[in-house]
DNA sequence: TGTGTTACCCACCAATAGGTAAGTAAGCAT
DNA sequence: ATGCTTACTTACCTATTGGTGGGTAACACA
């Protein structure tokens, strides 16, 4: 049991820890959900509450919050009053796009 | 915002719910490890356990329980004493391979 | 003055996931 | 008789996740 993956000169980190990592990105009621509607517009918080019918209001903004920290969305705040903020997915957070849409495949199997 | 999945004559299954599933099926701390793990070989119940270090034994033994349902693992177990039980990969487990491929490229980025 | 708007925050609670440590069955070797 | 082996089970506990229902800022408009 010899850990595959290299990283050029540097530290080699062992398969699963890097599976149990990308299983805490990914993971989450509700998070692939949110990178899915994401994926072609920007959006106003008030339109992904919208967009995730049954998600809380507190589990949104923490999973938001979440997510700008990973890198994966990023945030824009309009100094406007009612507020406007706006969400939109990072380059970083298209990279698990191809994870979301392989869910989209294999989810079916499993309904 | 048009549910984009079809299933021939059969019901319309909104991309969210079918996300979600999925998203049900592969989380979990230590599930697409495990199934990592039986990639290749059939592995006995002691060998799973060794190959996962730092699971408890009452999270390994119901993770493969629901696994078993799932039909994504099949169990074998010998009438033998002391017992021997053997765990193999079905096809619909295989269906999740490519998800454990992705998040071993993906989880490298957020280490 | 009062109401609506929007994107939050907060205190509290419930459900689920996961961990710990002990015990069990049944046969074999000592 | 005793202990070793293996694949579990059980009772109990903690931690994490998610949900509920309220509040708030700051301005615009009636």
């Amino acid at each position: 049991m010899i850990p595959e993956t290299k990283q050029t000169n540097e530290e080699i980190i062992p398969t699963e820890l890097i599976i149990k990592k990308a299983v805490e990105v990914i993971c989450g009621k509700w998070r692939m959900i949110i990178i899915h509607l994401l994926r072609e517009k920007v959006l106003r918080y008030g339109e992904i509450k919208r967009g995730v019918p049954g998600i809380s209001e507190k589990v949104l903004v923490h999973e938001l919050k979440q997510l700008v920290e990973l890198g994966m969305v990023e945030k824009e705040s309009f100094g406007e009053v009612p507020p406007r903020v706006e969400y939109r997915l990072t380059d970083k957070g298209r990279t698990i796009l191809p994870v979301v849409d392989l869910l989209k495949e294999i989810g079916q199997a499993f309904m």
